[in-house]
DNA sequence: CGTTAGTTTGAATGGCTTCAATCCATGTGG
DNA sequence: CCACATGGATTGAAGCCATTCAAACTAACG
């Protein structure tokens, strides 16, 4: 899954805000009235559940749309990781352009079907072990940072633990596991250096 | 989610074939050249790990569509769950059709868009519990029959395990369970009769 | 410093799986 | 029509992986 920015929407202006560490974005079933793109830092969309649990839907890094959902409100909630900046663009100026430019509805289409992929690479991460489903994301916030062997993640281990379907003691434990397997190195808790790539690859069957 | 069958191709003929219990529409990695649209029968798409794993990513029934990735090959592989009807139109002809009639294409993209809601509905479901995730099934399986508080499930306990992420052990156990609390009762393994609708509900929070 | 949020580690519990046996329905051949 | 084989479903008992509860440690920031 390249992270590769498609963006349909550079025919378009859009309006630029920031937000500070955890601040809402949108939340969850209200009117869906624009698209959204990151400039800078990182957002994570949610659901809580009546017993408070929390299920992470995605992350969206530097250059990603989120929030295209085709409803009148929003599934999720959306919150910023870190200090971020993000680009909206209204959802019904897009329609019009859409409407209009037929490269545009078609990249809009490829937009939601990347979108799909993801959730499906989401869903089959949601069975695998513990150690399986830590290592896969490692894998692709790696494979989502440009050429190198190290990340510095802007998530926290809740966070992680959120998105993965696991406690935050079951990641921090499986780190600790890849750590002395040599597979990474761990020289802060949020910097994670590939070591080994073959082995943490194994560790995905 | 209904299952309300939008036809984006009904400016369209299709080839029909028919298919045998586990038959194989398609394979995974084949080159998607088809997109599928069910007259009657049920088909799941599956993926196999290397272990031996099999997890299903959806079941589709009469008036479904499927077989919509965006890719050039199919992300997972089908296959008919019961003796099966299905109508191919070919995908190079559906893209002309849909590049020159643009309501054909919004509604292509509107069932992209559905997918990717069903997706995130089957993500939610595998970080619960066994049991929220067997009444979830049976809300789904129920929702999706006209109008009845009875189904005749058209898959096995294993299909179910499968696509659940569980065990076919569990999947039995907490329909006894379920059977047990009165909420559903079980005339044959197959036919699901809902007895107490609010207190299926109440299990799923 | 002192406070707080985040991370790591330990010990015990529990829910689901695993392994195994039994039950049940269907179909086939004698 | 019964005997038997077969695939699917259920039930039981033991084991294990992730969770839960709890405490110690670390880093950032006033």
């Amino acid at each position: 899954m390249p992270s590769v920015a498609i963006d349909p929407l550079n025919k378009m202006k859009g309006v630029t805000m920031s937000f500070p560490r955890n601040g809402e974005i949108y939340g969850e079933d209200e009117p869906a009235e624009y698209l959204y793109k990151i400039v800078s830092g990182a957002v994570r969309t949610y659901k809580i559940y009546g017993d408070g649990r929390r299920q992470i839907g995605a992350f969206y890094l530097s250059g990603d749309m989120f929030g295209l959902e085709m409803g009148e409100a929003h599934a999720f909630s959306a919150e910023a990781v870190t200090r971020t900046k993000v680009m909206f663009f209204k959802r019904s100026a897009v329609m019009v352009l859409a409407a209009q430019e037929n490269d545009v509805a078609g990249r809009l289409w490829a937009l939601t079907a990347r979108e799909l992929f993801r959730v499906q690479e989401h869903t089959l991460l949601l069975v695998q072990t513990a150690q399986e489903r830590v290592v896969s994301f490692l894998l692709e916030m790696l494979a989502r940072t440009p050429a190198s062997n190290a990340v510095d993640l802007a998530m926290s281990r809740r966070d992680i633990a959120d998105y993965l379907g696991l406690t935050v003691e079951t990641v921090s434990r499986t780190l600790t596991q890849l750590v002395n397997s040599a597979a990474i190195a761990l020289p802060s808790a949020r910097r994670i250096v590939l070591r080994n790539r073959t082995a943490l690859r194994q560790l995905n069957s």
